[in-house]
DNA sequence: CGCTTACTTGAGCCATGTCAATTGAGGTGG
DNA sequence: CCACCTCAATTGACATGGCTCAAGTAAGCG
């Protein structure tokens, strides 16, 4: 349970693994447009490999550079964009988190080199706020030079279209089938889901930043703050899991699978 | 209730509506595939104004005429493609639905107009079962040269980024929010949901015809058949609705709509 | 016209929500 | 550095919506 016990053995471990999900942001003046001081280029960005300039060639990266000068900070609690808000740009997640919310409720949580606004193509106006979890920075996609630019970039429009695609099946699919899930299955399911996501951005799958809260959490899954806390002291108590607040690691993978059924 | 009372007010009404909305192929040779004896075209489809050749130029319409020319039928209850097909193709419901299910349990229901297939773009593997409602009918878009003729078309390109966009909010958004709502508003949203996609296809917005069985509407609901069949009844006996098993009349808009709580 | 499948309704129980109190964490001024 | 304050997280006791099990009724189909 870990309580106050301060020489629990994973500590400095899990300490280690929150520096680095953490934004190193330290830079916190208030959320400025275009170009941050720091020079940054989509060819130098840690994230390319998984992002916009995904499978483009050197010379073409600089053509989605050209497109994504203009960056965006965003200070925890903030919002990247509101509801009603006209589309006119894609944001790629530079660094950070964000929750999607609508009617008080949360619809969807955005890691680094994700794209948000995806949703708000059809019908030119967002139809939820983007809050950022954490000090995040967005690069600024304007979309109507986007479609421009994917009609010369065959591999950027393959990039633009599988992203649509797997925005689709959201969390893998999970949200979807959420309906159907037990309180216990939708919270391990979560868990795993987060685990996968962050395992595709390089980072160790097993050791992981919740960067929402618990009411967050609970609203995303359609259950209570209270279910949301007893489920995940249940889970660290027959030891699937370890918990200190946001950080989460996972102790046992197999049985956690099972719990979901597949 | 209406139960065997064969003088209902709204029977003959409502048998039309079910005529309007129910496939009319009537020539049901085995799951055939290429152009079908009736020669068809995306410039007559009575579905074009919202289909694949949307507003596209008269002359551009033939090259996405000639891209899907060829057809399928799908009897009802056999597979369109199943989990773990190869993707190859999108496919564009020229008559009929279909339900999409996963682990047994249904996540999807699709109207004609609508892509099948498209959240299988980033995956190249299709992930889930498309299973016809009814006797249906695709046409088959071959999606490599798709991508090359959406290069050519710049409203093409428009379209297919639009459909993929509004997939991402499938049903309005009803299922991503759907684990937070109790099972009524579940029943409710799911109505609302199929009147305006049945309205945004040119039907009639309130009285329209639902394909899936009561297990299947209760397993994309994620509650029990059971729960279904009560809350139907219930909002039948307080006047909301009107059902004849398949067939569902909305009779008090406002009150459907105060119960979603929007 | 009988058989099979789909739908509807009832009775009791359990998972999860509600309400409420306690503990813990992090930030701030003295 | 400590005492205090506030907000987040956790835990307990009780109420209830929806599930399970089971029976009955209606509809489609050969």
């Amino acid at each position: 349970m870990l309580k106050n016990v301060s020489a629990d053995v994973t500590d400095t471990g899990r300490n280690e693994s929150l520096g680095l999900l953490r934004s190193n942001l330290t830079d916190v003046r208030s959320t400025t447009s275009q170009a941050s001081g720091v020079r940054s280029s989509c060819s130098t960005c840690h994230l390319r490999s998984v992002c916009l300039p995904r499978g483009l060639e050197q010379e073409h990266i600089a053509q989605v550079d050209h497109l994504t000068r203009a960056k965006r900070k965003v200070r925890r609690g903030a919002a990247l964009f509101r509801r009603g808000d006209l589309f006119e740009s894609l944001y790629a997640i530079r660094s950070g988190s964000f929750k999607s919310t609508q009617y008080g409720k949360v619809t969807g949580l955005h890691l680094p080199a994700e794209l948000l606004g995806l949703d708000a193509i059809s019908s030119q106006i967002h139809d939820y706020d983007a809050i950022a979890l954490e000090d995040s920075e967005v690069c600024i996609v304007p979309y109507a030079p986007l479609t421009l630019l994917m009609l010369q970039l065959p591999d950027l429009q393959t990039h633009i279209l599988e992203a649509l695609s797997s925005d689709i099946t959201r969390d893998g699919g999970l949200l979807l089938r959420l309906g159907a899930m037990s309180a216990e299955q939708r919270v391990v399911g979560f868990l795993m889901g987060l685990s996968a996501r962050y395992q595709f951005l390089g980072y160790a799958g097993t050791r992981f930043s919740v960067r929402m809260r618990r009411d967050d959490i609970a609203s995303y899954l359609g259950i209570t703050e209270e279910t949301t806390c007893r489920i995940l002291s249940r889970l660290e108590r027959d030891g699937l899991i370890e918990t200190r607040i946001k950080d989460v690691e996972i102790k046992d993978l197999n049985r956690l699978r099972n719990l979901l059924g597949y």
